[in-house]
This record gives structure tokens, sequence and C-alpha cells, in this order.
DNA sequence: GCATTAAGTATAA
DNA sequence: TTATACTTAATGC
């Protein structure tokens, strides 16, 4: 139970509750361990839930009209998603699978509106992450649209440099390491093309001293410098 | 081993 | 760029 208030208070979104309040939440929010490729949430469900993540990751993607999957967002510990009534903080039609093992916690639509009306610093905190997250979700559109897939593949580096770049190495610290270990499969399905694609447009980023990988299944390194010199030219 | 998965390559549309 | 297909290497059972 401690553990779980903790938790709640890592969350970007309660970082404005008081460790009272947290105690008051954390029986409204039921605890779940979901396997990698479990679904979580999808558009038939009626139940609209907001959930957060403990640990893990999950992924949201939508079906496009001939049933490809054209990935959103990849969310790591610490991330809130769900759509919650009129307001969403993703788009709709979205699915939300596990992408690794992970722990959710989850709280119902009516419970979560009620704790905004009484705390209203938890309702402006909430906007900023909804706005924040739409302004990313426009970038990107306006990318697909008018960018060359090279373009895409720089853009999304750089975002998930920002989001899940690990520690750096001492000696070489302008190297990022990904701590997301994607495929070429699953970098085309954020960005909208296909797989061999990915793998060229990859090898010309790897020429030109932007990314490197030691070896198939080892995670990707990105030249943080570089890339942001590239992405600056856009 | 054998099947599966990820990645590299080639060629046509 | 994409679709299709074939090859190679690594991984898991």
């Amino acid at each position: 139970m401690i553990e779980k208030e903790k938790f709640l208070s890592r969350i970007n979104l309660f970082q404005s509750l008081s460790e009272a309040e947290l105690a008051l939440l954390e029986p409204a929010t039921p605890m779940e361990v979901v396997k990698r490729g479990t679904m979580i949430s999808s558009p038939h469900l009626k139940q609209k839930r907001l959930y957060l993540i403990k640990a893990g990751k999950v992924r949201l993607y939508k079906l496009s009209a001939d049933g490809k999957e054209l990935t959103i967002d990849l969310l790591g510990t610490g991330h809130v998603f769900g759509e919650i009534g009129s307001f969403t903080i993703s788009p709709t039609n979205m699915y939300a699978e596990a992408w690794e093992d992970s722990v959710i916690c989850s709280i119902d639509k009516g419970q979560f509106e009620e704790l905004m009306l009484e705390k209203p610093r938890l309702a402006l905190h909430f906007i900023e992450i909804v706005s924040n997250r739409l302004q990313e979700v426009e970038e990107m559109m306006e990318l697909m649209a008018y960018g060359s897939v090279r373009q895409r593949l720089v853009y999304l580096l750089g975002r998930l440099c920002e989001k899940y770049g690990g520690e750096c190495q001492t000696d070489t610290p302008e190297w990022i390491e990904l701590a997301v270990n994607l495929t070429h499969q699953e970098l085309a399905t954020m960005m909208g093309c296909i797989r061999e694609t990915v793998t060229e447009t990859l090898h010309e980023l790897t020429v030109e001293g932007m990314v490197k990988k030691a070896g198939l299944r080892k995670p990707l390194w990105v030249h943080r410098e570089r890339l942001k010199e590239a992405i600056g030219l856009m």
C-alpha cells in the first residue's frame, strides 16, 4: 500500500498532490500486472478510465482503414493515458497494449473528474499534460504530411532520445543510448512507412554519424548534437 | 537441428 | 517510396 502511494506521487500528473491526498486516492486506483502483448484498452471498451504506468512500457496505436497499425506513442513509467470524457489525453479509436511486461494503475473517469473538481491544481496539471501531448501530435502530423521518410526518422529519433535517452558513457558523452529496443519494423509503424525504407534510411544516418548500433538486437545509440543539427535544418 | 524473427538486398512498379 | 521476394544471421525450443 505504502509503495503504491509512493508510486502515485511519481506520476507526473499527481505531483501537485500532498501525501495525505495521495493516501485518499490510493484505494481508487487498482493495480494490475499485464504481460507483454496484452490489450489494455481498446475503442470498444465502454468503461473509460485513466491509466497510470507504474512500470514497463505501453504502446498506443490506431488501425488504418486497410488494417495496418500506426503507432501513435510509446509511453514509459510515470506516463498517463486514456480517454477521459469529451477531452482526451490521446486521440480516440486508440488501442493500448503492453509493449513490455508492465504494471498499470487506473482510475475511473467519474472519480477522476470529481478529483479534479476538488483539486484545481490537479486539473491545471492535467490540462498541461494534455496540451503538451497535443502539441507533440500536431508536430508529428505536420511532418508525416510534408516530411520525407528521412525527416520523419530524424524527428522520431530526436523524440525517442528525449524520452528514453539513457545514461551516456563517460568517455563518449555525446552518444546517447536509447533505452527502448525498437526493430526497424517497429520504427516503421511509428512513421507510417515500410521496414525496408527504415533499414536504408537508418543506414544513411549511420554513415553520417548520427546513429550507431553495436549489432542486431543491440540498443541504438544516437549522437544528440548531430541529430539536433539535422532537426534544425528541417 | 528446425522454425522463427530481424535485417540486408534487389528489382519492378 | 513501396511491394515483393529472396538471403543471411541470430535466437529459441
